[in-house]
DNA sequence: CAGTGAGCGAGCTTCCGCTTGACTT
């Protein structure tokens, strides 16, 4: 018989709290949820004022047995799920599944875990707190119904397997939105003037400024007109404001800021800074992960101190503990910090140490004083033109946090930025060195990273630390909005430059619109998008989650029934649900673009069923319609009638060579030619397929042809040996097969190659 | 790996939040 069971979430929070409880504690994890509503069909009996049908899934089924094994092994047991919702629910769900009495039954708490918590928690224990799992099931209970009622709407109304949910769907409409913002945007530009002026110091050196017109300039014409001024003037310095300001350090990580800083400091993918951080985590090395809490244990509180005041002394520490600012949060964990404050840096994989020193900075940071800094403004006047022209200027008097960490912003960073200004004095006089007036167009608003739309939910109050990384991973999966790179465009910029009384006019280029990384929407993002907008407004509204969670909150406090809430909101969106199904049209995303210039049958787009399709004609007159799929990076709602118009080129024959056709076409993976039913790519931002010749193509196939021949090392017929990336392999039936290792590719039999296929063949799945 | 767009119907898809493996590359 054990004395005490204690039941927690996490298997390594079990572990870590079973080495403070000591002999007569046993510390079991539940992995989370162990009971949901039925996979099959609702799992709500809506007539039974919603009675939900819970089950154990069965991949949950040994966790399950496991923890009534060790129940029955014990005298006490103590539920530690987290403090929240969620975790309450957890616990009551282990109460029934358990059969454990609710009025006897011990729920405790930990804020942290460290020695103290634990033991104080211990000392505290309450009941399951029926309110709060009421709120949960809830909470549960509406995103079934929501994303349960919904979907089929979708797979009848606009394609199968789609999905809808509370949180997913307005996930993609940010994104969609984003797009028309950016479509809809008009490029304007201005010109902007910046000079560089040299001060005579009294002791004959030299010192320059850099600073820019208060204003800016319509067209050239008038940026012209503005540097002749420039060129007669006399410039003398006007008013000088130094300014003291502070700079305070962000608050320790949680998992959405985690998140951001680790996109924008290491490039992760919000997936992959949770595995790595899952890594951390279950090493020991940090606390728990997925939070909405910026709370510091006293005990890291403490240590942050004594390691800030050893190592850069008494001015640089300052203890603070942040206030958590985000809309719903449930405070469950701490913030995301070292779990031993004095390692700096840590073992393990590449990545492991690079999330894990940025953890370790940022956790001390916020523990140390502000940054003092002066802020210098200085304008230039001049005599021939009432615009003034303005330095800014950045001293830092002291680094503070800054010596140890810097938070990134999603803005690119502008050249004012610490720069030093000279020391002046008001009525000093300058000289220019050389004025330039640039071309400068506005910027349409930035498309969203994995990282910002994760900024964007938790402002909005949607989603959880635990499903911000899942609900990307969904929309992307889904087909909904893609990641992806563009390479941009490039565009003039106009430049007027005065040196020495000249002026001369030059163009340079910049690269507009690069993409690394971005969230773009896809055709059926945006077309279950309007439908969900057009008939299901309330659920994609940016605020309804803030309004179903102020209720859950009503709930919690005992103020309101949870079943009263449900039938609430249920008995008109239900009505919606099938007024929807009954009276709603497809949604295709069909748009005429006009007719065709030479037959006039009518070219329209829409969604297919294999994507998205340009059409000609119409079925109507008995003339069978013709077909050719958008190609990536169209969208039904931007294309042109010339473009879709283009699409039917392809695929197109150039001509013969050596008896074999050569057909030019545009497939999943770009532009191709055939040739006797091989494909050869083009090349990238060389070749055009609508363009190119006869005697390119065949080019492109020798060549292929001839680096291929340098691939094959030895070929058996049925099976070949090749040169791949990484050094010889085996290929045979389309299945590549790696080589033992210190095997010589050039001396290996046929035999010698069977043998590698058969014992290698134990682990491959045939796909 | 590389273009498919007739129409019907059976059977499937789907949510959000808690937690980790067990898989393959």
């Amino acid at each position: 018989m054990i004395e005490n069971l204690v039941i927690v979430e996490s298997p390594a929070k079990a572990k870590t709290i079973e080495k403070f409880l000591g002999k007569d504690f046993r510390v079991v994890s539940s992995f989370g949820h162990i009971r949901d509503l039925a996979k099959k069909n609702l799992g709500i009996d809506i007539k039974n004022n919603f009675e939900p049908d819970y089950e154990i899934p069965k991949e949950k089924a040994k966790v399950v047995s496991e923890l009534r094994k060790a129940a029955a092994e014990s005298k006490n047991i103590w539920i530690a799920s987290d403090e929240d919702r969620e975790g309450e629910a957890i616990a009551w769900h282990l109460a029934s599944v358990l059969k454990l009495d609710l009025l006897t039954t011990k729920r405790i708490v930990f804020h942290e875990i460290t020695r103290e918590a634990i033991s104080d928690a211990i000392e505290n224990p309450r009941r399951v707190d029926m309110n709060l799992v009421n709120s949960q099931q809830a909470r549960r209970i509406l995103d079934r119904l929501v994303g349960f009622e919904i979907s089929p709407v979708l797979w009848k109304k606009v394609q199968p397997s789609l999905s809808a949910g509370r949180v997913q769907s307005v996930a993609v409409r940010l994104i969609v939105e984003r797009e028309r913002e950016i479509i809809s945007f008009e490029t304007e530009s201005q010109f902007r003037v910046t000079a560089i002026f040299t001060i005579d110091s009294e002791n004959g050196e030299k010192a320059t400024l850099r600073a820019e017109a208060s204003k800016r300039f319509a067209d050239e014409k008038e940026a012209l007109k503005f540097l002749e001024l420039c060129n007669s003037s006399k410039y003398t310095i006007g008013n000088i404001s130094i300014k003291p300001g502070t700079r305070s350090p962000s608050p320790p990580f949680t998992t959405s800021t985690l998140q951001q800083e680790a996109y924008r400091k290491l490039g992760f993918s919000v997936a992959q800074t949770m595995a790595v951080a899952q890594k951390l985590y279950e090493a020991g090395k940090i606390t728990y992960m997925r939070t909405d809490s910026t709370n510091l244990s006293n005990l890291a509180l403490a240590k942050s101190r004594d390691m800030i005041i050893s190592e850069f002394g008494e001015k640089y520490s300052k203890t603070r503990q942040f206030k958590t600012k985000s809309k719903g949060a449930q405070e469950a964990h701490e913030a995301i910090r070292p779990a031993y404050l004095d390692n700096p840096t840590t073992s393990g994989s590449q990545n492991e140490k690079k999330l894990y020193e940025l953890i370790w900075k940022r956790t001390l940071a916020s523990q140390m004083s502000d940054a003092i800094i002066e802020k210098t403004s200085i304008t230039i006047d001049m005599s021939d033109s009432p615009v003034l022209f303005q330095a800014n200027g950045e001293v830092i008097k002291f680094d503070g946090f800054l010596r140890v960490y810097t938070e990134s912003t999603d803005q690119e960073t502008t050249d004012d930025d610490r720069y030093v200004i000279p020391p002046v004095t008001k009525g000093m006089s300058l000289s220019y060195e050389s004025i330039t007036a640039t071309q400068k167009y506005t910027l349409p608003p930035s498309r969203y990273t994995e990282a910002s739309l994760v900024k964007k939910l938790e402002e909005l109050g949607i989603g959880r630390p635990s499903t911000y990384a899942p609900t990307i991973s969904t929309i992307q999966n889904r087909g909904y909005v893609s990641r992806e790179d563009r390479p941009g465009e490039k565009r003039p910029v106009k430049i007027i430059t005065l040196l020495d009384g000249k002026f001369a006019n030059s163009v340079k280029t910049e690269v507009t619109g690069k993409e690394k990384s971005k969230l773009f929407p896809q055709d059926i993002g945006m077309i279950v998008n309007d439908f969900l907008m057009e008939n299901f407004s309330e659920i994609v509204d940016y605020h309804f989650t803030a309004e179903v969670e102020e209720q859950f909150d009503e709930i919690a406090l005992g103020n309101l029934k949870w079943t009263g809430m449900i039938e609430k909101f249920y008995s008109p969106f239900h009505k919606t649900v099938t007024n929807t199904l009954e009276k709603k049209e497809r949604k295709t995303g069909v748009r005429l673009l006009g007719n065709h210039p030479e037959t006039g049958e009518p070219v329209t787009v829409r969604m297919g069923r294999f994507g998205p399709v340009a059409q000609i004609g119409d079925s109507g007159n008995g003339e069978k319609p013709r077909y050719a799929s958008l190609s990536k990076n169209q969208l039904l709602e931007t294309i042109t009638l010339e473009e879709a118009l283009n699409l039917f080129r392809l695929p197109r024959t150039v001509g013969e060579y050596d008896g074999g056709e050569m057909v030019v076409g545009i497939g999943k993976f770009g532009p191709y030619i055939r040739y006797k039913s091989k494909f050869f790519s083009l090349k990238k931002g060389v070749d055009d397929p609508y363009s190119i010749t006869s005697e390119r193509a065949v080019e492109i196939i020798l060549e292929k042809n001839e680096s291929d021949k340098k691939k094959i090392l030895k070929d058996f017929g049925d099976m070949m040996l090749l040169n791949g990336r990484y050094g010889p392999y085996l290929v045979k039936d389309k299945l590549n097969y790696r080589l033992p290792k210190g095997a010589d590719a050039e001396k290996l039999s046929r035999e010698d190659c069977v043998k590698i296929i058969e014992t290698s063949d134990k682990t491959k799945k045939s796909s």
